[in-house]
RNA sequence: GGGGUGGUAGUUAAGCUUGGUUAUAACGCCGGCCUGUCACGCCGGAGGCCGCGGGUUCAAGUCCCGUCCACCCCGCCA
């Protein structure tokens, strides 16, 4: 008798067989997804990652094989040959292998399966959580399949396309040592060195830097960095990055070479023809405009500065908008909804957007609906003057069934409100048009942005190049310095980002000052940079792209869970192996490590 | 650290506003029938610490307090 694996060797996958393949005896192997038992014949609808393909049972091929078939279950894992047969009149069009059936005669089992503990189908509403735990039942399904076969195409694309660019792949460690600044990092207890820790790296930046110093040319490496800090709908504490550094390059140089991977990569997932050069904004006119460094630009409705407006008219009687423009810094935007969108929200759903605003840290969010001529209702700035209000119809472009938002305060404030808001109505209103991909560039970045504490910190790392123009004030006037940073943001969300980095000794050094960071600081901090720095380093810059946003984009997924295979839940844990979890006393001990009783 | 949503058979949900007989349905599961289904169909059946702990009450899935878990957002993510 034939055995299955040794004589009976696989002959196609389960999406591969077609009419022309009739008459032909054939070897599948795959999970039982459905089973049809008539009773007098049985189908198996087979199923592995290639697709599915119905096999039939009947006594009068093998009696013994029917038998068998009717004790199948979903998710059995099976072997059946037999003959390939056209469907005749009963073929399914909604199966790429509609127009054939496998006749079986010979079927082995070669594992039972419980009961699953979710419904196994595409559209499965399952809670995720359950899913999770069994993670490598909800990998099954075929449209998380179709991710992973669509991510594993993306690492292909990015080999070949850098390769043929000249770029080397080379690892860096994942052990580093930890340097302040930045992301929260994990820290490893060394058991070789009492009291001292690893971080694991948040980002290979210091080693691709030092990599050009080495004279490498051209880095790449698609790597896994690890951030202990919060987790969101498109942040996992542990994710992959195409990491990547240049020697001898401007800002475009960096930006062609990620243009020509991102068209690259389209044109091999998805198909799709992106047009190239992608557009340029200004992080001033991103935040001036939309009120975000990472605009989505599928769609307009930008935002509106009135500070200059509210000022000319001295605050028109609103003692709030008056202190508003007073304050230093403080700014007045506003944002309007044109009639036609805003007649899709009533006076409760406004009322619910103060709560939204309140959300970013707004005291609450002043609105009005445009009136017969120019008049605002549903407005709590009552006592504005017709002269600021007709001042601000007028900047604002407000017509008649216009809504328009305002907020004043600081400029952070006022653009994470509003910008907040364009978006969420955008979606709420479903303004948003499909299957649109917007690619953007946002550069000129500042250098620097005020910690909580008033404190200068580097926007982006340290060791990103200041403007040449700004130079000469990066003393007297740092907060107007420009970065040689940049973004590419893709329908609103960042998935690179990258810098020109300084190379030489005293612009570094300035820029450290710069940092409240004494030479002896710096030095503890990055001091072995900085003596990498003293043996010739060339201009460089790079950039990495985030692996898990892009296939999370491609693939069209809700959530970066989609397209990791085996993610960490809200708080951080591993719902199927139930990590992170507590060890033994002694293995702290070894680690030097006492517990806070 | 803060705000919000949810947790009821294996799964997905209803019931909670207004406390009151045996907690409801669909899918799944088990048994029977069925030779052309493909979300097969028909008949029958089993399946529940209503997340957990406390409280109020004659009586709690339902009201109150606490807690745990999952999800979304803000802060945070150089």
């Amino acid at each position: 008798m034939a055995e299955f694996l040794v004589d009976l060797k696989r002959t196609h996958d389960c999406g591969a067989l077609r009419a022309g393949d009739a008459g032909k005896r054939a070897v599948l192997f795959g999970w039982v997804a459905a089973r049809r038992d008539h009773g007098g014949c049985v189908f198996i609808d087979l199923r592995d990652r290639n697709g599915l393909t119905q096999i039939v049972f009947e006594p009068e091929t093998n009696a013994a094989a029917h038998r068998q078939a009717s004790e199948l279950r979903r998710e059995f894992c099976i072997g059946v040959a037999g003959t390939i047969r056209e469907r005749g009149g009963h073929k399914n069009p909604k199966l790429p292998t509609g127009d054939i059936e496998l006749a079986a005669d010979t079927l082995t089992v070669f594992s039972v399966a419980e009961t699953p503990p979710f419904e196994l189908s595409d559209d499965t509403r399952s809670d995720e959580a359950i899913r999770l735990k069994h993670r490598y039942l909800d990998l099954r399904r075929p449209a998380i399949q179709k991710n992973f076969i669509a991510r594993s195409q993306i690492y292909q694309t990015t080999r070949r396309y850098l390769a043929d660019n000249r770029f080397l792949e080379i690892e860096t460690p994942f052990m580093v040592k930890y340097t302040p600044g930045g992301a929260r990092n994990f820290l490893v207890p060394s058991r070789l060195n009492p009291g001292q820790f690893y971080a694991l790296a948040e980002s290979p930046q210091i080693f691709k830097q030092l990599f050009m110093v080495a004279g490498m040319d051209r880095y790449f490496q698609i790597v896994r960095c690890f951030r202990d800090e919060d987790l969101r709908l498109d942040r996992q504490p542990e994710f992959t990055q195409i990491d990547l550094e240049m020697s001898f390059v401007t800002e475009e140089d960096v930006q062609n070479v990620v243009e020509g991977l991102m068209v690259n990569l389209w044109k091999d997932v998805l198909g799709i023809d992106i047009p190239r050069p992608f557009q340029r904004l200004t992080h001033a006119d991103a935040t001036g405009k939309y009120g975000s460094d990472k605009p989505d630009l599928r769609f307009d409705l930008p935002l509106c500065d009135l500070t200059e407006v509210v000022k000319k008219h001295d605050g028109g009687s609103v003692g709030l908008l008056q202190s508003a423009v007073n304050a230093p810094g403080g700014v007045v935007k506003g944002w309007r909804l044109p009639a036609a969108q805003a007649k899709g929200l009533s006076r409760a759903d406004l009322d619910k957007l103060e709560e939204f605003a309140k959300g970013f840290g707004a005291r609450g969010l002043a609105r009005a609906r445009l009136g017969e001529g120019g008049a605002w209702a549903q407005s709590p700035m009552k006592t504005m003057t017709d002269d600021l209000r007709k001042a601000i119809n007028e900047a604002a472009g407000l017509g008649d069934g216009d809504l328009v938002f305002l907020q004043f305060g600081t400029k952070k404030l006022v653009n994470a409100v509003l910008g907040g808001l364009r978006l969420h109505l955008a979606v709420k209103l479903d303004l948003i048009p499909k299957d649109l991909w917007r690619f953007c560039w946002i550069t000129d970045f500042p250098l620097f942005e005020a910690s909580d504490e008033g404190k200068l910190v580097a926007a982006h790392h340290p060791f990103t190049s200041p403007h040449p123009a700004d130079l000469e004030r990066l003393e007297s006037d740092p907060g107007s310095v420009r970065a040689r940073a940049y973004d590419l943001v893709l329908n609103g969300n960042e998935i690179a980002g990258g810098s020109i980095r300084i190379h030489q000794s005293d612009v570094q050094a300035r820029v450290f000052r710069a940092l409240g960071l004494s030479d002896e600081e710096a030095q503890a901090k990055f001091g072995f940079l900085l003596e990498a720095f003293k043996f010739g380093p060339p201009p460089h810059g790079g950039i990495a792209a985030g692996v898990d946003r892009l296939a999370m984009l491609l693939c069209g997924a809700d959530s970066l869970r989609d397209v990791i295979a085996f993610p960490k839940t809200q708080k951080g844990t591993d719902l199927m192996t139930d990590a992170p979890g507590p060890v033994a006393r002694r293995q702290l001990d070894e680690l030097h490590i006492a517990l806070k009783e």
